[in-house]
RNA sequence: GGAAGCGUAUCGAAGUGGUCAUAACGAGCCGCACUCGAAAUGCGGUUGCCCGCAAGGGCACGAGAGUUCGAAUCUCUCCGCUUCCGCCA
């Protein structure tokens, strides 16, 4: 959400940055809510000084009251309660403007980064780096189920059947890979600062309201019935949530966290539930990292957080690039997004998205009032009014998806799946997946 | 899940329909004084949001709604905390 004094002093900005969304229909809601807000000021001052005239008199009646003025204080009343109705009425007018002006802004779009580079939709991001040997192996790359299969790693029938499309058991060598990734990549982020962090799996949803936009909301969560609560859609909501509505002194910050969940999505409306496998699925398992730092931060933050991943993948031997998220592909909320996509030896192209940092500016702390105190400098020239703080989230890993980049990079011709050196200390030491099977 | 109690500033806590919310009282924190320095003591300061160029005004006592000229105070709903009981990994 972007600030209302902001949206009035620069609205031609504004309107750029929604031109290079290319989200034309939104124009005409930039003047709409400026002039929205302007009736809500005039309403909200008219109200304000009813208020104060009502203020003012109740206060006399107490004083006649106490003087045992009786018949005084009833013509008061009767005065001030001639005031009611305009009072109800233009009470009314305020909060029904200050509703359509919050209901604007919500959909106004975050102001990106200049960086983001213009394009309309996901085919126009732009590739900024690779990293690692993308390598063609020289044999067959089977599709990821049937590599699981072949480890007996993986049951879908089953799961179809409990659950339905979209779920899955992992088991034997493959959970275990499962639960080693997820640990490796814990650690991974602890020897790097971050604090370990197991967050609430479900959230209200005046949380979910503040961490992501509405059509997120429909399209992403899992409502538990007859309660006020979501399943999170990734660890990033609990733990941004977990700022809501407090005032952080500077040297509190930066906070730095790295979260595990389970993730619940829904994804309505994406094609690819009817992906067979587990790489879109209605549920897995994330470790995360979010960081609420000072807004001259943030951009360093991005590339430092970034880099983890990138660098998590490189000591996993995966192969990777990043991909800069285009204008027209930047969710309404974030200031910046690189994606990290694996290598596909099977589809000879970096086909997996395997995870998404984003700087999401002031958006998420304005909605949820995540807020730094200002500086109390002596003198009142120095001091500095309290302000919004930044929040970033990133993933690290995220399996079952990273391990079908996993998968498909470590496997050997002969059939087993090789173990990077990294990851044998959370997997008893073993070298190689599926050796057993072979020889029997 | 049942019962009772509670939710006021950084913390403890008073206020139970108006003259106490720039929130009593106590503590903490910051500054100053005293001191060689410290402790102790004394004095001063110390919530946030909104409108406004300003003067000023409005709002907030867990959240929301209601009663009233007027609500921290009365009523209702919700959230949270504490204690006891029940249940459970």
């Amino acid at each position: 959400m972007l600030d209302i004094k902001f949206v009035r002093q620069n609205p031609g900005a504004v309107k750029e940055n929604i031109k290079r969304k290319f989200q034309d229909d939104k124009l005409t809601l930039v003047d709409d809510v400026i002039a929205l807000d302007e009736q809500y000021r005039a309403a909200l001052q008219q109200a304000e000084t009813l208020r104060a005239a009502r203020n003012k008199g109740s206060k006399e009646i107490g004083a006649l009251m106490a003087q045992k003025k009786l018949d005084e204080a009833n013509a008061k009343k009767a005065e001030i309660a001639a005031m009611g109705a305009e009072l109800d009425e233009l009470a009314a007018l305020e909060k029904e403007l200050a509703a359509k002006v919050r209901a604007i802004m919500l959909v106004l779009p975050q102001m990106m980064d200049d960086s983001v580079p213009t394009g309309k939709d996901d085919s126009e991001n732009v590739e900024l780096a690779t990293v690692g040997e993308a390598k063609v192996p020289d044999f067959e790359v089977p599709y990821h189920v049937e590599i699981m299969e072949n480890l007996a790693g993986v049951d879908l029938d089953s799961a179809r059947k409990t659950s339905g499309n979209g779920f899955y058991y992992l088991l034997g060598d493959v959970a275990r890979l499962h639960s080693a990734v997820l640990s490796y990549a814990r650690d991974f982020m602890i020897d790097r600062g971050f604090t370990y962090c197991i967050p609430p799996y479900m959230i209200r949803s005046s949380v979910v309201q503040g961490v992501m936009s509405f059509a997120e909301m429909e399209g992403m969560m899992y409502k538990i019935e007859g309660e006020d609560l979501y399943l999170i859609g990734t660890s990033e909501h609990s733990m941004i949530g977990k700022f809501i509505d407090t005032l952080n002194a500077k040297e509190s910050l930066p906070q730095r966290y790295t979260s595990y969940s389970p993730c619940f999505r829904k994804e309505v409306g994406a094609h690819g539930i009817e992906e067979r496998g587990v790489f879109r699925v209605h549920q897995f398992e994330k470790q995360e990292m979010i960081v609420v730092c000072e807004p001259e931060d943030s951009p360093a933050w991005f590339e430092k957080m970034l880099n983890h991943t990138v660098e998590l993948f490189e000591s996993l031997e995966i192969p990777v690039r990043t991909l800069e998220c285009c204008s027209g592909d930047l969710a309404d909320l974030k200031v910046k997004s690189v994606d990290v996509e694996a290598w596909s030896p099977r589809q000879q192209k970096y086909a997996f998205e395997v995870g998404s940092c984003s700087n999401l500016g002031d958006a998420q702390a304005r909605r949820l009032g995540i807020r730094i105190r200002g500086s109390s400098e002596a003198t009142e020239l120095d001091r500095r009014s309290n302000y919004y703080a930044h929040t970033l989230n990133n993933t690290v890993a995220a399996p079952p998806r990273m391990l079908i980049a996993f998968l498909e990079n470590h496997l050997q011709a002969s059939g087993t799946v090789h173990v990077p050196e990294v990851l044998r200390g959370y997997m008893g030491g073993v070298e190689t997946l599926g050796e057993k099977a072979n020889a029997t």
